[in-house]
DNA sequence: TGCAGCATGTAATTTGTTACATGATTAA
DNA sequence: TTAATCATGTAACAAATTACATGCTGCA
């Protein structure tokens, strides 16, 4: 499943512009499967190249056509058959994990500057996603209160974690490391 | 955060060759950080290239020299600076949730079978993690305690969360979509 | 007057994945 | 004998990010 794919799927519950899609991804989405127009537009170029939407360009006044795109049958087979194919991953890519590993290489202070701010991010991930519930959850589906609720699930445990394990970041080094001179 | 920093910062620890490297990546990384010799070899490469890692070639009979990389004092440099740069990412990237989104499309079989899956793997990733932790323990900095705690617990989570609440994925479907013919 | 929002896209770059290519050693 | 381990890498491809490029509308 790649953004393309998630563009048709999106497309399958209404028809919306490159503009729309965009602010679907910044919603739900941005918390596990981020997009931005980059990865966007190109994908609707292909699906529309690929027969998968169809285009309805709307003339607007001092602005470009609004390009609604419509699924179409064949595009709604297609991301069923996406859905059925290939088990979907789960991944996750850590660049705060990474970076602690080496905490015994790094000032306290700078490692509790990465704390705060990975906690904080954390809580704003599950405050938005439940000030989505509350707005939208009369007409989301039970699939996208499943997503939602496990994001805000994930971010909730990773909140706890840290601050109940952060001491272990402020050990004495226990490990040799090369001398560097 | 790349592949090339991170290999970097592995040898900081001890000087090491890709392969060596390689089975660093299986250990706890591959849970939170995963790379392969296409992207640890040329990382390699560029290490060297830039003078911050040297390169010890030791042959050896009947297979290709070990090259073994150690880290230069500017590399050990460099590596501090970039666990001071820059705020580190923590994205998750889930095809999983993805799928699930559009769970009124699928058989509830298919669900089922991805919800297993998913359970499975992440059952595996505690276990793959608590297995690193007993045998390497007493070698394992701080930083390395918290990051695979970090890890497991997420996982833990999230397995515990599916388990409860898979439910909302198996409702009727409430969304109106396109008619498809 | 200035900023947020509407609305499109392209191009260059970065990054990483996958497949390819090779081949001896060693333990079961 | 067969599979795993040791040991290196390259090349093609895929995917997404970032920066660039444009410009009106409508509100405060």
């Amino acid at each position: 499943m790649d953004v393309k794919t998630l563009c048709l799927g999106l497309l399958s519950a209404r028809p919306a512009s490159g503009y729309d899609l965009k602010k679907e991804f910044e919603g739900l989405f941005k918390h596990f499967f981020p997009a931005g127009y980059g990865s966007i537009y190109p994908a609707l170029a292909d699906l529309a190249a690929a027969k998968l939407v169809e285009c309805e360009c709307i003339e607007q006044r001092g602005r470009p056509d609004r390009k609604l795109y419509r699924i179409t049958p064949a595009g709604m087979h297609a991301f069923e058959q996406a859905l059925r194919q290939s088990s979907p991953r789960h991944r996750l890519r850590s660049e705060f994990l990474a970076t602690l590993y080496f905490a015994d290489l790094m000032e306290p202070e700078r490692l509790q500057e990465l704390l705060e701010q990975r906690v904080i991010e954390m809580r704003e991930t599950v405050e938005d996603i439940d000030a989505i519930v509350k707005a939208q959850g009369q007409q989301m589906s039970g699939g996208a209160h499943f997503v939602a609720g496990f994001g805000a699930a994930l971010a909730a445990a990773a909140t706890r974690y840290i601050e109940q394990h952060e001491s272990l970041l402020f050990e004495q080094p226990s490990i040799k490391r090369q001398a560097t001179a």
